[in-house]
DNA sequence: GTTTGCGTTCGAGCGCGCTCAAAGCCCTAG
DNA sequence: CTAGGGCTTTGAGCGCGCTCGAACGCAAAC
């Protein structure tokens, strides 16, 4: 079955240049201390987006920020969380929309769990297609670059030891490749 | 290390539902035939884009079609081979921009395909990054899933029943899961 | 002949998610 | 005292990738 394929090139994906992401682990995981009140931009270097953005999403109904006496804006810890939370949302492609939904349903009480968690389950899917379309992508992409050079440059041996990649670990998609025939398919002059 | 978990989720995600993208994987491969010239509603289509989309492409220089007769466009076998081209790296995220730039590359002959690749190159690191990404976002999303209930709904044994996937198969996780103390960090109210 | 239907061109408009400019307040350093 | 810098508010602007509307043309059907 090529989805077979498909998850061997997921994980050559995840498997690539070591810790790429280490520091949104962190963010994953490293908010369990005690904040106290921080300033915009301290939030926003931790949470790598603009104060403008902060502020965007202030006024986008998504979270409440109280403010010192000069009226500077002052985000407690379940501010943070919270903006934790939604940047994540953001990052994994959740809409705004959706986003500001979600966050009436958490702010009308825990009658609203179930749908909450509908949102959740739903996203997680759409995550999960989405990542199914880059690794479909990232097979065509690869097989593009491996098979280059077959009318307009050099060999794909060349162009393989020009790839920071092991060559060979097809030890079972050696045997499931239907390409063969069809390899035209791909190989235009692009 | 954590990106073994990461790992297994893009599996995870990878797995589910069977045959998503079985068509997608026809457009990968199934191009291989003679065409005789297409109108603009087979490749709409056939690449499941708008005709709005495909007159957007030719006038942003990406492909050149002939006309018949009538004025009417004309997709032969090469411009559809370039758009499938051009709409794979579009789901892929690539830039209108990139795919502008990629296509005078090519329009200008061989000389230039070392750039080329390098452009693809890029583009397949960007992918990469990009799943990684959501793999982060998946783990994340699932994780609170499973956690809801923790302080305003159901057991956790309770959910887990209700997600249409199998509860057990932590078997390496189980054991690397490196949360328990900081479980709370994003166990919030959301 | 006229209507229906699908295509054409050109330019404008839209939805999204920011991003920024203008005007003003407050605090501190020189 | 004044200048600078950083924050505030509001509303406007932007970049992207389409998406659509208006006005028109041709061709087959009635």
């Amino acid at each position: 079955m090529a989805t077979d394929e498909l998850m061997r090139k997921a994980l050559e994906a995840l498997r690539d240049d070591g810790p790429p992401s280490v520091e949104a682990i962190h963010r994953l995981t490293d908010l369990g201390g005690v904040h106290e009140p921080m300033m915009i931009n301290e939030v926003a270097d931790l949470l790598d987006i603009s104060p403008h953005t902060l502020r965007y999403y202030e006024r986008a109904g998504l979270v409440e920020v109280a403010r010192d006496g000069n009226g500077h804006r002052l985000y407690d810890a379940e501010a943070v969380r919270r903006l934790v939370f939604l940047t994540r949302m953001r990052l994994a492609g959740m809409p705004m929309r959706d986003l500001q939904h979600y966050i009436t349903l958490v702010e009308a009480g825990k009658h609203t769990v179930p749908e909450r968690l509908d949102m959740l389950i739903e996203h997680r899917d759409t995550i999960c297609r989405r990542i199914r379309e880059l690794a479909l992508s990232l097979t065509a992409v690869e097989y593009k670059i491996a098979t280059y050079g077959g009318w307009t440059g050099p060999d794909v041996q060349d162009l393989d030891t020009a790839l920071p990649r092991e060559p060979q670990r097809r030890t079972q998609a050696a045997g499931t490749d239907k390409r063969g025939a069809g390899e035209r398919a791909d190989g235009g002059p692009e």
